[in-house]
DNA sequence: CGGTATCCCCCTCGATACTG
DNA sequence: CAGTATCGAGGGGGATACCG
């Protein structure tokens, strides 16, 4: 292992080449990389949006999970709900300072997926 | 939605503001952000590992997964299986060019998430 | 050591219906 | 419009046993 491999791993409550299953870290990841996730918060990274444009936005959620994973998201502080007790209701979302700040970095993974995903996905079958 | 806001979603095979259904790149982001697949690319990111390394670097993944896990990756190209015919056998996992450039998205992410990670799962209760 | 095969539970997720 | 409630199927994933 070189250096800059070494100091890759040196994440903060990682012990040495170890990544523990007790960590807190485990949990963050296991919401973000949720199946739905990262869609919405990639979808939030641009603008507020309501409740059902972030709906038609992200293609083929139910309104089951598209309010669990805001919940969730809710909950952990990386997204921020105002409702607006008017008629009809309005709901807007959007991103915290946290939220914003997983968002760029989930950014830049989605435009290389994106932009690599045809080359992965249409390889020859086994 | 300002200039930026917009460059930031211009996704290849995305089409403005909608993150479509149909598309290889939920292919790939649904086995990236399967349970395991970021555990195992970020450990790999590190050196090449043989199989017993890896699962005792990815506390709590059974052999079952690592195994299910390794085989999604390596059909997407991501990593690269070396089998030693010798005695008793050894198999060296490591990333493909590919694989690392996906890593090096990775990183900036699990660094983020695991520097933030107390800060958000450690919110009081709802 | 480095796997595969099998069983089976649980939990996620989708469909549908209903409400403020 | 913006949700919540309920139900049920499916498969992800864990435990165990076995093989080259």
């Amino acid at each position: 292992m070189n250096v800059s491999a070494a100091s890759a791993l040196n994440l903060h409550g990682f012990t040495a080449g170890v990544l523990p299953a007790n960590c807190p870290t485990r949990t963050v990841l296991d919401h973000v990389t949720s199946k739905w996730g990262v869609l919405v918060l990639v979808a939030l990274s641009q603008e507020t949006l309501r409740w059902g444009e972030l709906r038609r936005t992200i293609e083929g959620i139910s309104e089951k999970m598209l309010a669990s994973t805001l919940r969730t998201l809710e909950a952990d502080g990386l997204v921020h709900r105002d409702a607006h007790a008017t008629i009809p209701p309005r709901v807007d979302y959007s991103l915290t300072g946290l939220g914003r700040e997983l968002a760029d970095r989930l950014l830049p993974l989605m435009h290389w997926i994106s932009a690599n995903a045809s080359d992965i996905v249409g390889r020859p079958a086994e």
